[in-house]
DNA sequence: TGTAAATACGAACGTTCGTGCTATTATGTG
DNA sequence: CACATAATAGCACGAACGTTCGTATTTACA
């Protein structure tokens, strides 16, 4: 049956939409079913609860995460550039490319740092894999002598981490017209401390 | 007169604890008003809506903020030093002295990147003020020659409040017990390249 | 101490919440 | 085409939500 996982994938597009900017708590059956077109009962039944239909939407989220930020930067070669392309996807995920409301994950991070449950085990996995895959790739540019040798790289996938928070921040709560020409300097200036 | 805003900071008090745990939407009345051993309609008269009851909270939060982190840091000498315990502050602020809940400033900030309000504007000008007064600091240490004369203190704040942004996720959410010291290595790296 | 104002309470409002059931419609297969 | 099953809708539930209102109680000041 092709049907019910149609219908399912598109209650989740809208699902990402909306709980990126109302929260995940804020991810309401009621008004998902009426945005959708759908009746209460019948989207909730793809789902059972909200905890599912929560961690389905943070599911959907990680999946367009990994198509726009890292898809999208596979095609370059490993190593410092590559880093500088999945830098640039990565500001793009937070403004444009994303969800309206802003980077999900990071949503999500703020919501479940004081709760457990799947939702929150499913998260920290998916953070950690994202901030070992950025150390990895710093790793690999330490095999081409593109950094220098004694890089710690888990530190360098932290800075780079949070560049990006400090970015999101700047962007969307400050309306900073200069968080970006900042998170570009700072990456600069990882990037070089990482070289020499 | 005076019994009033004993409740009334009573209430605010575990609002805050509340808050920084369940966020701002979070904060229901009704929960609020059994913890605080209150009616639900003799705490509510004290605020009139739920959205002045988060700007009160918010405001309970600026204003621990404050004492936690911005003055116990004046009585040393403003430049370097001065930036060193603040920084010491502001982690301990989001592990031990602040709410149980980590930091409401930051839950604040992502729950209000996409809605309007005046909860949004008093957010927004404190976020601004605390930058701000992290870039004057470090402006008073290129003063006193620690700092580099041509160091830009703007980008140097921003990249401050990144290491803490990454701290608390790093901290909190992926509970990493590494995070204080990375967080510490990011402040002296950070640090170093603004003297020389 | 008397009195007006401040403070708190209890009950109820209409809505929305998540979640069950039961029935009906749509779909893919033999 | 018939049949089995998946998918959706309808309806109802108890609980919690923010908010209002009228009333009782406590407080502060003359």
């Amino acid at each position: 049956m092709t049907k019910g996982a149609d219908t399912r994938a598109a209650v989740l597009r809208e699902a990402l939409d909306m709980a990126s900017v109302e929260g995940f708590e804020g991810l309401s059956i009621g008004e998902l079913a009426s945005r959708t077109g759908m009746s209460k009962s019948g989207l909730f039944a793809h789902f059972g609860s909200k905890e599912q239909l929560q961690l389905a939407t943070l599911e959907a989220g990680v999946s367009r995460f990994t198509e726009v930020v890292i898809d999208r930067a596979l095609h370059v070669q490993r190593g410092t550039e590559r880093l500088q392309v999945l830098f640039d996807n990565w500001l793009e995920w937070a403004t444009k490319l994303g969800p309206p409301g802003g980077c999900v994950l990071l949503a999500a991070s703020i919501e479940w740092d004081d709760k457990e449950g799947p939702v929150r085990d499913y998260l920290v996995k998916s953070q950690r894999d994202w901030i070992a895959f950025l150390a990895g790739t710093a790793k690999k540019a330490v095999g081409t002598k593109e950094f220098r040798e004694d890089l710690d790289c888990e530190l360098f996938a932290n800075e780079l981490n949070a560049i990006y928070l400090n970015f999101h921040m700047a962007t969307r709560l400050l309306r900073d017209p200069h968080a970006e020409h900042r998170a570009r300097q700072s990456f600069a200036r990882l990037l070089e401390d990482a070289r020499c």
